[in-house]
Formats: C-alpha cells, structure tokens, sequence
DNA sequence: ACAAAGGGTAACCAATTGGTTACGCATTGT
DNA sequence: ACAATGCGTAACCAATTGGTTACCCTTTGT
C-alpha cells in the first residue's frame, strides 16, 4: 500500500489515472496532455506501473497502458477505517459520520454504484 | 487535495494518524512510538496540520493533536470514482467539476495539439 | 533498404524530503 | 529564582524526486 499511496501523491500521476479510467490509452496520448517531455511522462508510467495500478500491453510499436482499479481498495478501505469509531464502543459525532453521509449521497444519486467499501449504517 | 495526497504518502504520518484516530495525544506521546528524533515527528506534524488533517491544542507546556478525519473525503471520493463505470463524469457534482476544470486548464493551455483525443477503441 | 515514428533508458541537474544536532522559549516544579 | 520539561525552529546533510536532453531499439511506411 505504500507504494499506491506514493503513486497517488503526485498530480500528474493522478491525473494520467483519470485518463486511464477512460480508456486504455497510448502513451503518446497520454503525454499529449502535459506539459513535460515524454520521457518525464515515461517515468510517471513506471511508477504506476510499479505499484500495480496500470499495466501496459505493446502493440506493433505502440504501448498502451490500463487501469487496474482494484489496487485501489486497499488505501480506500484504510481512509475509510477514519470514518469508523475508534474504538469498540465510541458515540459517532458529526466530524465521525461526515465521510458516510457523503458516500451515501452519492449512492442515492448513482444507483449502480459499487459497493466494495463497507459500510455500518448506524 | 494535493496536500492531503502528500501527507498520507509517509508511511511515519499514516500511523500518526491511526494514533490520533483513537485519542488526542501529545507530542511526546506520538513521538514516543518511533526511533526517529522528536524534532523529526515535529515536522512530520507540521505537513499534517498544513494540510488540515489534523490541528492542535496548546495545554500547558504540552500540545495535544487530534484528527479532522472528514478531510480525508475528497480523496475517499476521488478514489472512488475508480470503482464507477466511466462516463459518469458527465453527471456533475462539485467534486467531479473541479477535477475536469484543471483538467481542461491545462489541455488548453498548449494549443500545439492537433486534435483532441483519438479515440481508438478497438 | 532506409527514413520516420513510438517509446524506454541513461546521465545529469535542481528542488524537495526526511533525517540529524543545536538552540530558543514558555511552562512547571522545587 | 532557577532548573527541568515539552516542543517548535534553524541550520545542515544525504537521499529521493521530477524535470531535462541525448541516445537506442523496434516497428511501420515508402
């Protein structure tokens, strides 16, 4: 999970899982969108690539990478450990339930959202 | 969300923060938990409360730390999105507009691009 | 056969990070 | 009044990060 965490912390690597999410894409099309040279973004991949959150698959001369969302589960549950009570028995206050409402509202709205974080609905 | 991104990236911050989780507890207490030099956890500190994750109360000579855990939502949102079929994008809240403002921020800014993203399914 | 395109790696560099020790300052205890 | 405690800041240092340019290999197009 560290290295997921290090992987997120830059907004350029961010923002290349944001394209990703799309569509599985080249990296000429992924570079395209930055400002920085290609080997820079070539970098960026790796680290992705490292982390397990994309994988890359070569086709003629062209390289194209894929999201592997489920990677991202592990760091998803341990923030959301946070909008859990502490301890065995603890009141929730408002600052606790705060991350639960949010989600919930947004299942309300979507209604085929996933449902792989836990929840416990008070 | 940068910020927050940054902080949990530290494997020395994410267990300050699972120590806050339980208690509020004092520097000496935190600091007690790691080989690293008290001055070292101080910075470390320092990035959480930069980023609004955590905040501090002076008591006495001792000062006390405690978790804001509703910041961690944006970035519990932002990963969630992963695990939503993509397209939803168009569905537009406020989390979901910000992202794709930057987004077009910077593509707009080098107009040297051709075109817009080929689409090359398949 | 050869030129052009796609993309990774290497070498290098500046900026950031995370650790250290030394120090300062307020609060507490004697 | 003064020594000790709690904790932040400053100065410094090594390691890491993120960018660059130059180069190499493979695939495609003529």
């Amino acid at each position: 999970m560290d290295e997921i965490a290090g992987a997120i912390a830059d907004p350029v690597r961010r923002q290349i899982l944001e394209l990703l999410h799309q569509q599985r894409r080249s990296v000429g099309e992924i570079a395209e969108q930055f400002d920085i040279s290609r080997p820079a973004v070539s970098r960026h991949l790796r680290v992705l690539r490292s982390s397990g959150l994309v994988s890359d698959e070569l086709v003629g001369r062209q390289r194209f990478y894929m999201l592997h969302p489920e990677k991202l589960t592990q760091l998803i549950e341990w923030l959301a450990r946070f909008g859990e009570p502490a301890g065995w028995e603890r009141h929730l206050d408002a600052l606790e339930t705060e991350v639960y409402r949010t989600r919930r509202d947004r299942r309300t709205r979507h209604p085929s959202s996933s449902d792989d974080v836990k929840e416990n609905t008070a």
